[in-house]
DNA sequence: ATGAGTGCAAATTTTTTGCAGGCCT
DNA sequence: AGGCCTGCAAAAAATTTGCACTCAT
């Protein structure tokens, strides 16, 4: 966790520029662990730090590949991205923010296979997701950046 | 269940119009349970019933908004939709083809609320995705109609 | 130097919207 | 008749790609 990032780049392959190395350091500087190209770009423009944004999309899908990243598609149409850290989880997102946490549970990871054997599926490493509300009357979370 | 097409549309308040007859019956035909805009459009097509794509997706919207078919947005970008049958479901689909598979687990149910509770969400009625593979040597449903 | 990487603009893909004309009630 | 509906084309939003130029090794 403490590996440099050049090493993490050169490990997975590709080479060490500055917008690669500048995205990687946003998804390991923990700030926010997901994130979108457009979250990514914008960031990045606001630090001075300007890289185009087809650079963005390039460079998560190499990462995604490389086994960097994980990409979720989650309601609401964006792709979003976060460090592949090796640990397991699911995520809950909220149907009016967007806001994602994460979680693991082992009962609902058995069912899970339980029920993807008896449909003639098998799960293997992807998120299960579960679709709710922060609360009831008002999120209090950011809105949602449609 | 056996309630004609246009008192459908009229109880949501929708004018009864050819188009919206024929999507209705596409989906209360069973056939193919979910849909997407680009499905639904191919397949008035190819029965010769010629209706836009606009006014696919404004239709499909519509329903959705009365309440007669539910959107989903699995991993694959593209909306898809079903009927909305009043009884609660969650679903699993197939990374490799998007094949998709209903079902109702009162373990995974129960368990999700708790989840939800602890991380400050409330669960309604949205349904519970899981992603997992057809089978691990070849998909045996129709490949993904990217 | 040399091929991979980047930025910009143009192209794609999915979905939405404006507008003129057409079909329900 | 009057307005909701539809189709077509243009607009939007998210993402990808072509191309000439730049940078890492």
């Amino acid at each position: 966790m403490d590996k440099s990032q050049p090493e993490n780049l050169k490990n997975a392959g590709l080479k060490s520029t500055l917008p690669r190395l500048k995205i990687l350091g946003l998804f390991e500087s923990g700030q926010e662990r997901h994130m979108s190209a457009e979250d990514v770009y914008k960031l990045l423009l606001s630090t001075g730090d300007d890289v185009g944004l087809a650079t963005v999309y390039r460079v998560l899908t190499q990462f995604e590949h490389a086994g960097l990243l994980v990409r979720h598609n989650f309601e609401g149409g964006k792709s979003v991205f976060e460090l592949n850290e090796g640990k397991h989880h699911d995520h809950i997102v909220c149907l009016q923010c967007g806001h994602v946490e994460e979680f693991y549970d082992t009962t609902i990871e058995s069912r899970q296979k339980k029920v993807a054997a008896e449909l003639g599926f098998e799960v293997h490493d992807h998120s299960l997701h579960i679709y709710a509300d922060c609360t009831k009357t008002k999120c209090p979370h950011k809105p949602r950046n449609v």
